[in-house]
DNA sequence: AACACCTGTCAAAGTTTTCTGACACGTCTC
DNA sequence: GAGACGTGTCAGAAAACTTTGACAGGTGTT
């Protein structure tokens, strides 16, 4: 297995991460995810969460690019969206934070770009 | 330097470390601290934040075990808090996600077992 | 005594995140 | 057509987090 040397992330990518890491639920979705990729609703059976809570969260960790989902027809024709984690690896070290706090935009900023296109 | 294999942390570790560093103020104090320890009052005026609010943020931190305070009477007899940051090292990986959902308590049970001590 | 620093805490306000209960759309089966 | 699945979205309530301003205490200097 060959080491590869990580790139650091910026500031902006890394908050995503974090702060989708930084909740109980998601980190159950992660985990349930590793078990077996599902679709929404079977997973939100799974975890017992309503199923606009469980899409709400799993939008948040699509957006960090932890999971990845994907939108399949049955044979029945019916449309589900799977989703399974994506293989991520992100160190943490105050080297790491200092690093990416320097790129980090300000909310008012990144707001202005949202509105802006 | 020696590998050292790092111990799997547990749910509610993790989560308040990932909470505690998913957040841009967070992360500039933390970098700000790399730089150079300093006090409260410093900080606040270095980066621009109110000392109550650098407080809380600074409590955040340190009850995740990211950064250390310390009371230190300073030769003129006045008492600063100094503080700096902890050399901390975690790995984000699937898996270890996944592990560390496993033995998350409850905010419940948190809560329980805080007001039982 | 008044000022300039340092420390901490607290209540209230403001903002963001989380969560629920509808609703709308689609397919297939009875 | 009604029912059982699947998808997505939206408004509003509830909870959590962030932020401010004011207060209280400490020391040492003018």
């Amino acid at each position: 297995m060959a080491e590869v040397p990580q790139p650091a992330p910026t500031g902006d990518e890394l908050l995503r991460v974090l702060s989708a890491l930084g909740n109980p639920h998601r980190m159950r979705i992660v985990a349930a995810l590793l078990e077996s990729r599902t679709y929404v609703s079977a997973l939100a059976r799974e975890i017992g969460m309503s199923r606009p809570l469980l899409h709400m969260h799993l939008q948040r960790l699509e957006a960090a690019g932890l999971v990845v989902g994907t939108l399949e027809l049955a044979e029945d024709g019916k449309a589900m969206k799977y989703y399974e984690v994506a293989p991520f690896f992100y160190e943490l070290t105050p080297g790491v934070i200092a690093r990416a706090a320097e790129t980090i935009t300000t909310t008012a900023d990144r707001t202005t770009k949202e509105e802006a296109k």
